[in-house]
DNA sequence: CAAAGGATATACCGTTCGGTATACTGTAGA
DNA sequence: TCTACAGTATACCGAACGGTATATCCTTTG
């Protein structure tokens, strides 16, 4: 039960720095120091592995995002809940979340893309459902719940992708209570203050 | 000047059908009809193959960019110029746009990713300009226009990328004059109507 | 016409790709 | 003690990878 783990560890270190293509199922066993066999034992073929790592790192993370999307007191509030378990998550596992996003961002024919399909819809679905109860309270939506969903996780993981691109490799990325705040207030209100 | 135009055309095709590490250059030469000389010809190199293919579709677009990166006459008709551009050079050349972004967003360690850099940091930093154009009108921003910048092209790649996303592979897609109002409205004032 | 040079093809390079047949461990249960 | 099985390694597979040495075409130019 060391060997299994190291291997996604590497996976997940190397997928995240150069892409799931970019990476030989070799390069993944050298650094883990076991040889393909032992890989293959464990997870059947390359997209296996990048499926069980998804789930693991990602499995948790639709759960808690599930509960927060929910109308409650407020949309200000609800928002808030929203945005914190989705920045929390993406700050908790930076490579994972970032992975995940390349992924849900290249070709859409690309196997690879298949892998965090799943994930980006969950996500994606539960933004809409967040705004569909919010709905009584926001007002005639006439059906721009799609839209503000876009808007919303367009914001927010935009801006957790390009701060991570900025800062040096080493900085540790965390997107500060402040700048969470900020960032709702934006969404909400626009850039009129 | 037949061949040539041809390996850009099916590099074009599979780089954004499959990604740039996804694909062979084999592939692109049998399709193109050509051998891989030819190509090595022609582009030296995969990554010259790319570098090319993104200065051939995305050579112009920055230009015209940066013309409507300024500021006039209110912030309102200022943004609506810039998604304008914007939004027309994403209809105009959709496959290459669509690469560009997720290239982008792909692995920053990944060579195809420098190849796209010049052109995301310029596009970035024309949003920042006009934003601080925008600055007297706007108030006090204090330091806020790299926010303002990633959320208007947060906002509006999001949506060409999740729209695209949902159309049947063979449709066309739009972004529709009023959609693309509504995207500004929802960006200048926020989502309380 | 001769020379030159861009364009193209044949055939091939060494390397790496994802994946596997086989056999050997070490340990747990009968 | 024998059996069974998960785990692991050696050695290997055919195919595809990015790239090239060499030679021939074809057009332009002197």
């Amino acid at each position: 039960m060391e060997n299994r783990e190291r291997i996604l560890a590497c996976a997940l270190d190397l997928f995240y720095q150069r892409g799931f293509d970019a990476v030989g199922t070799q390069e993944i066993c050298q650094r883990a120091g076991v040889t393909k066999p032992t890989m293959y034992h464990y997870f059947g073929s390359k997209y296996g592995l990048l499926e069980t790592l998804l789930a693991q790192e990602l499995g948790g993370f639709a759960e808690m995002l599930s509960q927060a999307a929910h109308y409650r007191v407020s949309v200000e509030q609800s928002l808030y809940r929203f945005a914190t378990v989705l920045l929390d998550c993406a700050d908790a596992n930076y490579r994972a979340y970032l992975l995940m996003m390349s992924l849900a961002y290249s070709a859409r024919e690309n196997e690879a893309y298949q892998a965090v399909r799943p994930y980006i819809n969950k996500i994606h679905s539960l933004a809409v459902q967040l705004f569909d109860e919010a709905a009584p309270v926001l007002g005639n939506m006439n059906g721009r719940q799609e839209q503000f969903a876009l808007g919303f996780l367009g914001l927010f993981n935009h801006y957790i992708l390009f701060r991570g691109n900025q800062k040096t490799p080493g900085s540790r990325v965390k997107v500060s209570e402040e700048t969470k705040r900020s960032l709702i207030h934006q969404f909400m209100h626009g850039i009129n203050s």
